[in-house]
DNA sequence: CAGTTGGGATTATCATCGTAATCCAAAATT
DNA sequence: AATTTTGGATTACGATGATAATCCCAACTG
């Protein structure tokens, strides 16, 4: 039964990216350690030879899901036509596709007003994702300009999290698209 | 023990004034039926004479929670010398104290991210309640920019959401300033 | 004022969850 | 090859949660 080293290892990284996805989805409370280790096809008895607690692996998720969505963005402005990285990095965020899948999204969006009550580590990797994103946004902001980066990660965030729990799907297009139109203007 | 009707329908005002602010503070998991019944003073057994559900009682105590916080907004808006409304309505939601006490603050903010994953009843509440804000915002836009209103709402949730989230107080303190200087941009 | 009703308390049920102890066999180590 | 580690499975435990049945007594109804 026992898997080598560098077997454990990904056992391991399958269980946070599988976390990372279903705590985005279902929220940290709303699926348990042991469905997470089923849903990775292992069983929970051994989670504890892997992470102290389940806030360990919160945090490790988090933090995954954070680097992900901020590659992504990252990738997302250096494939758009000069000057338009900001407004590439604002419409990959704020689309239909991003509101409609959180497994696979932003995990402030997703987690923000959970995590929020945090202490420790969950909380901490939340905070680095967000300065991450803050950083990613102002790279493509003028120098001047730094401090807008925080009011348009926020209008981001604030803007995909009100577009899901909006349930009519009309008024839910609209919030993305004012928000989408309206957010580079905070740079002028 | 029996109270009289007009009684009981103070003793549930009670229990949904009590559920709204224990919701934010805690969240909607994060708090049992129990422990708000016993917060209101009272115990669980009767829970159920008053609510059909947990959900029952977090939509309605969502309901209360927005309507309290639209016309916090409101009144703010209506104290402020005339053209000021807007940036009275965003310094106010804005605020440190706002960030400081979700407990008696904008549910989106306090539990946007976790409603947006339930159907039915609580889902229903929050989008009214989102609905409201816009309505109030735009109120106080002029009229060729009323779509700004969604961005504007966006905006102020998302970085509400993200100062909570940070542990760096100075760092939260940014987003609150960057927010509240930018934001009134987004209509001009 | 007698009888009915229905708030609210007490207690129970059944499920779920986080955590942990134990065990086994295969991989590291020597 | 013998010995030691250690992933991962099995199983257990204690706590907590949502919901419900039952009961009591005071407030309504007539």
């Amino acid at each position: 039964m026992r898997k080598s080293r560098a077997e454990a290892a990904l056992t391991r990284e399958k269980i946070v990216v599988t976390a990372a996805n279903a705590y985005r989805k279902f929220g940290t409370g709303g699926i348990s350690v042991q469905d997470v280790m089923k849903e990775a096809g292992l069983t929970h008895g051994g989670f504890y030879k892997h992470f102290s607690s389940k806030d360990a692996l919160i945090a490790e998720a988090c933090a995954w899901a954070l680097d992900q969505t901020a590659n992504r963005l990252a990738a997302a402005a250096r494939r758009a036509p000069a000057g338009q990285g900001l407004q590439a990095i604002i419409d990959t965020y704020l689309s239909p596709a991003h509101r409609d899948h959180p497994e696979q999204g932003c995990a402030i969006a997703a987690l923000g007003s959970e995590l929020a009550r945090y202490e420790g580590a969950p909380r901490c990797a939340l905070g680095q994702g967000i300065q991450q994103l803050v950083e990613l946004v102002a790279e493509y902001l003028p120098e001047h300009e730094q401090d807008a980066a925080k009011a348009i990660v926020g209008g981001m965030v604030g803007a995909l999290v009100t577009a899901r729990a909006l349930d009519d799907r009309q008024l839910s297009d609209a919030f993305l698209a004012s928000a989408r139109q309206n957010l580079v203007r905070l740079h002028a």
